[in-house]
DNA sequence: CAGCTCCATGATCATTGGCA
DNA sequence: GCAGTGCTCGCATGGAGCTG
DNA sequence: GAGCACTGC
């Protein structure tokens, strides 16, 4: 039987039951499965350089024959010893009488007993290890620990060995994550292994001539230059020789690039269509009257910024439109996003529509509710000539205000009704809705977006409401074109006038007792501060609460720290490592910050105790908020001018930008101090520095985006960000911008050169992934 | 507390400099 | 199916930190 | 020595 990609992977050769299982453990099941296992990385088995050009810690690949052999007996494992006569390069041809003293290399492996059969004297061996500077650290002369190894058969028979020994050396060798472990009985599983099976994997598909499966249409691959799959997937696991091993690790051969533009291709090409079905929806038609403007006059800023003008004509020209409005709306935190979003909804309200804002937080949407009043209040709308009303809607309200302002939204009676995304959603039936605002803060819900767009709008007219979607995190371009690919994308870019920047700084646990101290005299000086821990309790029971966020601390890496009797001392007190918001809130109130009106705030504390919290310190009732990371949603306190985060370093980029965004909202000069313990992986200590560096959230999302894959860039399966096997949206952005233009084309007027058939396949095969990967289906 | 994964470790040679 | 053979590949181990 | 392919029953 001829392998097939989608062949379990029981019968490719060197799998057996045992292996299946272990692979399966790690996602493997088919052919197809192991092919998308990609080297991460390649080794150059062809070094050029001659040795005395070479440092210690360099890999070295040599070429020498058998002078020697000894088996070291210590008190342990036996260690075999394997002396090397080099051949120098370029001297290969000289015979006996260059009597050029061939230097010597030195090659041990632990525990080699059973290599003693293996070498024979005089035998042609290949080396790839990494040097070690022999004793007496003359430079020149060094030893290989655990080379690799592969003994060149005799001139005379070339067995069947010698394939395989091609594999392994004098080219460039792929190099494959483990895929068992290092244990007893993955130890079969390591890269060697891989590569043979791989290899023969290959040798089978490309003699059995069953053509894989291809997903793209040749006229298309020809266009651009692709390889088709077999060919893609296989320069990437052997590469030929010559092809640049830089390219290679950046994956920026033909044949990455190919695999990588097939992704990015189905996914633009289901965004697309997605674009396009919305495009022949009918939406809602708005007119800018006079009338209109007057109305947007009244709640204009006193200094709007361009951008705010530029995002608003955006805005409303979408909203003039007969298609829906879909429209994604970034903006840094007090960039003047809601100012734009309440404009718009007077555009829907000056045109004889409701409209309709839903914040992911209670809390939330009592403030918008109270903003909007305020910015309401007697201004009377040209269209009536009586004043705006505004309703609000959240779960908290008892149940008579519920059913009141359910019925004056159905009554029409309501101009804006403001409320939690859940309660405007699922209850709500609307007179006559024209434009949904959804402020999603930082949750990303691609699914739950469209629910109530999708709501029948009993009118005689099956006009879809437009939609605004707001979000505070500045996603990098290439993110939001994913994720928010259906939708349109407008970006403040620009802090209103006048604000002064936030001043940050890093300190060390160690210095804590003068962040107290700061603390205290701004208290003094009237103002309010933050002091934010990752988690919320000791770590005996810790359920870490950041249900949005991911562990950062999962992506630290160890310190380089030697110290062994540091950690022997650490690990006296095992846990109480990390700070936590209980904790500290004990301590502080009784020791540093005795005195001051201390509150505390987390994730797990009853929806009813937050509230109350929250209120406090919103009305200056405490001075200190001690919080976890759930008030990076949280409330506009302008009076608060310092922001403390403690163990910054296991904070995310967009976490800490987050966080800091809430202090320097008023007049006072605001400051964001970063607190660390003393093990500061590098990563940690670059997004620090960024922090300290810029404040401009876009910058600081690329940052973070470039430093941990997208896959980690906000949690994301709930975000509906696609998974790929091989793209990489930080690194592939060229790729996708290609992918995404094809994409538009292919569903515009596709190529004359393809046949119906491959234009069908496609879309079928469109179909099916789309199903599968990104489960965004069917809107 | 247990189970797992990751990481460091193990052991030694021979050295120079000048003459032919 | 099952046992036997032959083949290739091959570091083992302990301690430490992390997860469930 | 572990797994696997292959052979012979």
């Amino acid at each position: 039987m001829s392998l097939k990609l989608s062949t379990p992977i029981q019968f490719v050769k060197r799998v057996g039951d045992r292996v299946a299982e272990n692979l399966a453990r790690r996602g493997v099941e088919t052919v197809e499965d192991l092919l998308y296992h990609l080297p991460f990385r390649y080794e150059d088995r062809l070094n050029p350089k001659p040795l005395d050009q070479m440092k210690p810690g360099e890999m070295a690949s040599l070429l020498g024959d058998v002078r020697g052999s000894t088996l070291l007996t210590t008190r342990g494992p036996a260690i075999f010893e394997l002396t090397l006569g080099l051949v120098p390069l370029g001297a290969e041809g000289l015979g006996f009488g260059g009597r050029i003293s061939q230097p010597t290399i030195k090659c041990l492996w632990f525990n080699g007993t059973y290599l003693r059969e293996r070498f024979r004297l005089g035998q042609q061996v290949a080396v790839y290890g990494k040097l070690e500077a022999s004793r007496s650290g003359g430079s020149g002369r060094f030893k290989l620990i655990q080379p690799q190894f592969e003994i060149l058969p005799g001139p005379g028979a070339s067995g069947p060995d010698a394939e395989f020994a091609a594999l392994e050396m004098g080219r460039i060798v792929p190099v494959y994550e483990s895929l068992g472990g290092t244990t007893p009985w993955g130890a079969k599983l390591t890269s060697k292994w891989t590569r043979r099976v791989m290899w023969s994997v290959f040798e089978e598909l490309i003699e059995s001539g069953a053509e894989i499966e291809e997903t793209l249409p040749a006229p298309l691959r020809e266009r651009l230059a692709l390889p088709n799959r077999l060919e893609a997937l296989k320069s990437i696991h052997f590469p030929e020789a010559g092809t640049p091993v830089a390219d290679l690790m950046t994956a920026r051969t033909p044949g990455h690039k190919r695999l990588i533009f097939e992704e990015f291709f189905y996914l633009e090409l289901g965004l697309e269509l997605k674009r396009r079905k919305l495009r022949e929806r009918i939406g809602t038609r708005f007119e800018t009257t006079d009338q209109v403007r007057a109305a947007i006059r009244q709640v204009l800023p006193f200094h709007p910024t361009t951008a705010q003008k530029r995002v608003l004509a955006e805005i409303v020209g979408d909203m003039k439109k007969d298609q829906p409005m879909r429209r994604l709306l970034q903006g840094d935190v007090g960039s003047g996003k809601t100012i734009v979003a309440m404009q718009a909804a007077l555009v829907a309200i000056e045109n004889g529509f409701q409209a309709a804002l839903m914040a992911p937080t209670e809390i939330l949407a009592t403030q918008h509710y109270l903003s909007a009043r305020k910015l309401l209040a007697d201004k009377l709308s040209p269209l009536t000539g009586k004043p705006y009303r505004v309703t609000l809607l959240t779960g908290s309200l008892d149940l008579d205000r519920k059913r009141e302002s359910r019925g004056r939204i159905m009554r029409g009676e309501a101009h804006l009704a403001i409320g939690t995304h859940a309660l405007i959603e699922e209850k709500v039936d609307f007179a006559n809705l024209g434009l949904v605002i959804v402020d999603e803060q930082h949750r990303f819900g691609v699914q739950q977006r469209f629910k109530l767009m999708k709501k029948p709008n009993a009118e005689g007219v099956m006009a879809d409401p437009d939609v605004l979607v707001m979000t505070a995190t500045p996603i990098p371009r290439t993110l939001a074109l994913t994720i928010y690919g259906d939708m349109d994308v407008s970006v403040i870019d620009e802090l209103p006038p006048g604000r002064t920047p936030i001043v940050t700084r890093r300190t060390s646990e160690a210095s804590s007792a003068k962040v107290w101290e700061f603390v205290r005299k701004q208290v003094a000086l009237g103002h309010q501060a933050y002091i934010v821990y990752p988690i919320i309790e000791g770590a005996n029971d810790d359920q870490p609460e950041l249900d949005f966020a991911p562990e950062p601390s999962a992506q630290d890496e160890p310190t380089p720290t030697k110290g062994k009797r540091g950690k022997k001392t650490e690990s006296l007190f095992p846990k109480a490592k990390l700070r936590s918001a209980t904790q500290s809130f004990d301590e502080l109130r009784a020791g540093p910050l005795q005195g001051l009106r201390v509150g505390l705030l987390h994730g797990r504390m009853s929806a009813d105790d937050k509230e109350v919290a929250m209120r406090r310190f919103q009305r200056g009732e405490t001075d200190v908020l001690i919080a976890t990371t759930v008030i990076e949603v949280g409330v506009d306190v302008p009076n608060a001018s310092v922001m403390v985060i403690d163990h910054a370093e296991r904070f995310g980029l967009a976490q800490m930008h987050q966080l800091r965004g809430r202090v320097g909202r008023g007049a006072a000069k605001s400051y964001c101090i970063l607190m660390t313990g003393d093990k500061v992986s590098e990563s940690a200590e670059l997004r620090l520095d960024a922090m300290v560096h810029t404040q401009n959230g876009f910058e600081l999302a690329e940052l973070d985006l470039a430093q941990r894959g997208p896959g980690e860039f906000f949690g994301t399966r709930q975000a509906g960000m696609p998974e790929f096997r091989v793209a990489d949206l930080g690194r592939d952005r060229e790729v996708l911008e290609i992918a995404k233009s094809e994409a538009a084309r292919f569903a515009q007027s596709p190529d004359p050169t393809l046949t119906p058939e491959q234009i069908t396949e496609v879309w079928d095969r469109l179909k099916q992934q789309w199903q599968r990967r990104y489960a965004l289906v069917e809107a």
